[in-house]
DNA sequence: GTGAAAGCGCTAACAA
DNA sequence: TTGTTAGCGCTTTCAC
């Protein structure tokens, strides 16, 4: 059923029952009635290229995820960031268009959803300090809006990120207020902005106490269970290990559970465990995770709100740049252990 | 650039043009070569939406994942696996499109699909039992592929399932020979065709040594962590606790070890831990997980296959509907103790 | 081997 | 308030 044939069915013109579908004001309101009941009947629905087509729109958004190197698009933050938008983009009647590309070969991609209009606008994900991609999304003048930030772009952008800087600055406080005066950090791939920015909120937090950061126990590289579980190891062997560690994310946290249990080490009285990551419902089902003390975000929700202000920007490309940066919330968990812990001998 | 723009450059019809780039065999080869030439020095890459509604092909593939209850979207395995399907559709020229449902809500959503004319065909996750989902879809005429079976439809369909059955015989049969008499099941939900294929396979088992199954031992629900850690602490303060734990998914293994260490157990020495889970990119990052004993199963390697099979059946709709059966792997790993072990005491 | 023209299903001037 | 008409950018007969 299209348009012209639902047209011959009420005797009207395909104009007049267009315009009684899309909500335009100068339709009888019997016709409008009329037409929306046939719509429903013969279960009419507008192709949507045809429509596209005839506006210039696509409704739809991209989602362009690297796939070689970041494994950007298993990461679970990925998922549920991904899910939260999709809902946004469900309620404004938005697809989400996701395409995996090998890295490098990114400029490619989008520079053919522009051309071939596949999408009026993209989200970024995973931006890494200086990422080429947000000056070659803007020359194509695509609508775009990013999930953290960018630290060497001057340029106004839209962006919503996590304040990641605050939030390792209030967890590593947490620690040093426990006794704890070698905390590692287990953190995410250098080039990530993210990454940068917890390690200042660290950093910050230590220098504020006169403690020299020992680049021994900070470590970093992609979130993986396994990293977790090798950088604790490392770490455990050194001649004086940390008592404290801080993780980036909760699988990696996992694994440095794994290594401090073969190490016999148990978390919350030989070892505290404080993890930043976002409220991941893999892992919960509602309930609590009380495994480790954490800072915590909502990314689902993250997800929800940047959708919307993409929406935004796509509905008034010259509008404000909006942005909006999220506190993380501390959670207590029974982990991390309450007084200063012995440094385990060597 | 479009298409009339670059024929008026080329001095050329835009039929003629659009022969060249399209590989029809009656351009001359001197006239293909300008052509081809041209459209690269231009940028030019034809608008997707005009193609479509020309061709009558989106040249889009729609995954539509349920919300509400079962989280989908938000499951490792969905992640994985749709990287996987990504990738082929990449290399065909197939845009994947994901819509996110409430439940109950999925009959309207592929019925817009199809009437919108969005995809071509759909991939279906994460069947139930009695799903009603591709009988929807089947009236539609909207091609499908199922990643996992419906046990209750008898008419053929395109689908791709690991051996699930046989691979939780098989891990069932391993921990018996052990010496392991009393075998937790921690298992998916109940209504999920998977969950079933998998007790199925462990049923078999014991019954094949004629160990009575106990019903205490058997639980399901979504596969969480908070799930896994809530069951062991439960079927740990059994009278008679199980001496091993077969896991249906790595998250939800995880939480078993949770419980196992704040209940003082060693895993592989006081407790063994089994888990059939697929080679989930964000536990490992090309390194072994030692953490289990598994049955591994490659879903990213089954996302590929699947979108073949189901680009397949686009192109030749009339054509056998294909099914691949995979069989899993066992991996031993250290937390499965290799002699049977001390029944622990009330 | 190349081109003219119709049409895919819809929207949006412009007319009535 | 409704209809006529001309596209949107491409493919595809059919004619040359």
């Amino acid at each position: 059923m299209n348009l012209k044939e639902l047209s011959e069915k009420l005797g009207l013109s395909q104009t007049t029952v267009s315009r009684a579908l899309n909500g335009y004001p100068e339709v009888r309101e019997a016709t409008r009635e009329r037409v929306l009941d046939a719509a429903r009947r013969y279960n009419y629905s507008p192709n949507t290229r045809a429509k596209s087509l005839a506006t210039g729109q696509s409704m739809a958004i991209g989602h362009v995820v690297p796939t070689s190197t970041t494994h950007e698009m298993v990461n679970p933050i990925f998922a549920d960031f991904t899910a939260g938008a999709s809902q946004t983009y469900a309620r404004h009647g938005y697809e989400m268009v996701i395409s995996t590309v090998p890295d490098g070969d990114e400029e490619k991609v989008y520079r053919k959803l522009k051309a071939r209009g596949t999408v009026d606008g993209v989200l970024v994900h995973a931006p890494a300090m200086d990422d080429q991609r947000l000056s070659i999304i803007e020359d194509l003048g695509l609508p775009y809006a990013v999930h953290g930030r960018v630290s060497d772009r001057p340029e106004p952008y839209c962006w919503l990120d996590v304040n990641n800087r605050s939030a390792f600055r209030t967890a590593t406080d947490f620690l040093l207020d426990l006794g704890h005066r070698r905390i590692a950090l287990v953190n995410g791939r250098e080039q990530m902005d993210f990454a940068y920015r917890r390690r200042s909120g660290y950093l910050d937090a230590l220098e504020a106490r006169r403690i020299a950061p020992d680049p021994q126990l900070m470590l970093s590289d992609e979130m993986t269970e396994t990293f977790g579980y090798r950088s604790a190891m490392q770490l455990l062997a050194l001649p004086r290990p940390p008592t404290a560690f801080l993780v980036s994310s909760m699988i990696s946290a996992i694994g440095v559970r794994r290594a401090a249990e073969e190490n016999g080490l148990r978390l919350g009285t030989d070892l505290s465990v404080m993890t930043f990551d976002d409220d991941l419902s893999y892992l919960r089902n509602g309930g609590d995770i009380p495994i480790f003390t954490a800072m915590h975000s909502s990314v689902r929700e993250a997800g929800r709100l940047l959708a919307e202000m993409l929406i935004e920007l796509i509905a008034n490309p010259d509008g404000p740049r909006r942005t909006l940066l999220l506190e993380a919330e501390l959670k207590v968990g029974r982990s991390t252990g309450p007084v200063p812990l012995a440094v385990r001998s060597a």
